[in-house]
DNA sequence: TACGAATATTCGTTGACACGAATATTCGTG
DNA sequence: CACGAATATTCGTGTCAACGAATATTCGTA
């Protein structure tokens, strides 16, 4: 995963684009009209998208259908999943770390006694 | 989901602290050391990263020991599930819509003769 | 080819933010 | 309580990106 997909993702605006590509492609007016933004913003932002490959375009004569790309979705699905240690709630290691902090303390008061 | 989460993580430094948060909860210092940045910057992302929720700090005497939280990763993954239909590779809406305007165009076309 | 519709791009402005240096705070210890 | 270690915060600076207005481009049609 890069961060650049998650920044591009980050702007509330892209952001909001994108949850509306998620119902199916769109032209560039419709997606103006919906989120009630100016037509070089909507331009502006799937330019950016399609910089990092979260969208596609596709001409119908003067209109430009957007729709999401697939891979960069998939990609960021399988890096969140690398995080299930952690939404599983396994505190385990925090634990163990505690732990040996807490050694190292009483041995360290111990020697220096 | 909210945009501000991917925007944390879109930050390059803090998506490398992220990351390195998953291998379990680190001090300040530790992740100083391992990621080459200065002191004030690695606090900077963690304020960051904690304000958004991403983190929690447990005190240590003078050490932080942070770590991921559970719910904000949770949550992600919740958000991305649901594009399930576009990592699926499902077009369908897609031929739909072009089918749509196919049909339009030929309809204007004879309309207009 | 001239025109209009749909979209893209350019440009100047403004606000946000990452960074580094310096300083402040917290906390255990002598 | 003075000191040092670990971390937090403040502050000034420079950069970048979102925005709106204006202009350019693309493409079908008369």
């Amino acid at each position: 995963m890069n961060p650049e997909t998650l920044s591009a993702l980050g702007e509330p605006n892209r952001f909001r684009i994108v949850e509306l590509l998620r119902t199916g492609p769109r032209s560039v007016n419709d997606i103006r009209g919906r989120l009630g933004l100016r037509q070089s913003q909507v331009s502006q932002h799937l330019t950016v998208l399609k910089a990092v490959g979260l969208v596609e375009a596709e001409p119908h004569a003067q209109q430009r259908l957007y729709k999401l790309r697939a891979q960069p979705v998939k990609q960021l699905h399988k890096w969140i999943d690398r995080y299930r240690c952690i939404w599983e709630e396994r505190f385990e290691q925090m634990d163990e770390l505690v732990e040996e902090m807490t050694r190292k303390e009483k041995s360290d008061a111990a020697g220096r006694k």
